[in-house]
DNA sequence: CTTGACTGGTTTGACGACTAACTATATTGG
DNA sequence: CCAATATAGTTAGTCGTCAAACCAGTCAAG
């Protein structure tokens, strides 16, 4: 949750302008994540989309744990995204061969297509978000969120 | 949710740039509120935070429904946040005397030592990352990251 | 006035996220 | 070989968020 702040200058002290900044990230989230989930089909949810996507693009045939790792989620949250994937049959789950304690993920055939679906009706979307930032300045605007967001995961577990 | 992306370059399709941002912005905002909330004294969690903390600087004696719209969320969820911070009597909620529908949400002194204790508890965190981005390069983050925010929001509702 | 529309607030039911506790299977070290 | 430890996955409980349905009060137009 953030708060709508208007555009301040800047004598303030270090940590209300990080505090700013967190703001406007979290709030930017929020719209970003409503918006999206707004133009996805099949009642996909972000969560959801994005294991797709994953899956399309890097390979099926992953363990549950594999993908909580990449998306930085528990694997309580996987288990439970991955349920609801199950249940619209847009991945199949089967136990692994080799490890008892393991299951392994696939996408289906339907779970292709939703992905398909999703990424033709989101890109509207961002084409529209065009308007407000430039390609460049969106670029401009990867590299020290990248480098935050790194520092940021590596700071976590002390 | 977001996924760990490779620093990758730019010969990409616009739609990936702006997907890559908005994933780096979902996985800050998340690490953001867990180390924050991890922070916070009180079982405070962000939400409520940020409800005492905007009570105090801009004042108390104010509705749930502006509550919720200074934040954009909707009135369901402040009825909730509110709720929480009355039982551990952070604040009172007492109905309005001029609007029979209205209620008026007040600061209790506990409430305004628990926003102090937050924000002395916090301050070492928001210190910290100084090392991920300078000062200013938070401040040059904000100007795009603000006006992405009032596109955005001006683009909800048609 | 009275009716109809708007506004303030609550509730319910999803969903994603977290932590913590638990089960079951692997792996490793004496 | 067996005990201790580590890993995979699930479950329960909490929280924030949303949308949608709902009630109650206000207000404006006839």
């Amino acid at each position: 949750m953030s708060e709508k702040t208007p555009t301040d200058l800047s004598g303030l002290p270090d940590e209300a302008v990080y505090f700013r900044l967190f703001n406007e990230i979290g709030i930017i989230q929020q719209l970003a994540t409503s918006a999206f989930e707004k133009a996805l089909p099949h009642g996909l949810t972000q969560a959801q989309f994005n294991v797709l996507n994953h899956c399309v693009r890097l390979g099926d045939d992953r363990t549950p744990a594999q993908l909580a790792d990449a998306f930085q989620v528990t694997r309580g949250t996987m288990t439970s995204t991955l349920a609801r994937l199950e249940a619209k049959a847009f991945i199949r789950i089967e136990p692994s061969k080799t490890d008892g304690r393991s299951k392994r993920v696939f996408l289906t055939d339907a779970g292709r297509k939703a992905r398909e679906d999703g990424l033709r009706q989101a890109g509207p979307l961002f084409q529209r978000t065009t308007q407000a930032l430039s390609r460049d300045e969106a670029e401009a605007l990867i590299g020290p969120l990248s480098e935050l967001r790194a520092w940021m995961d590596a700071d976590r577990n002390p």
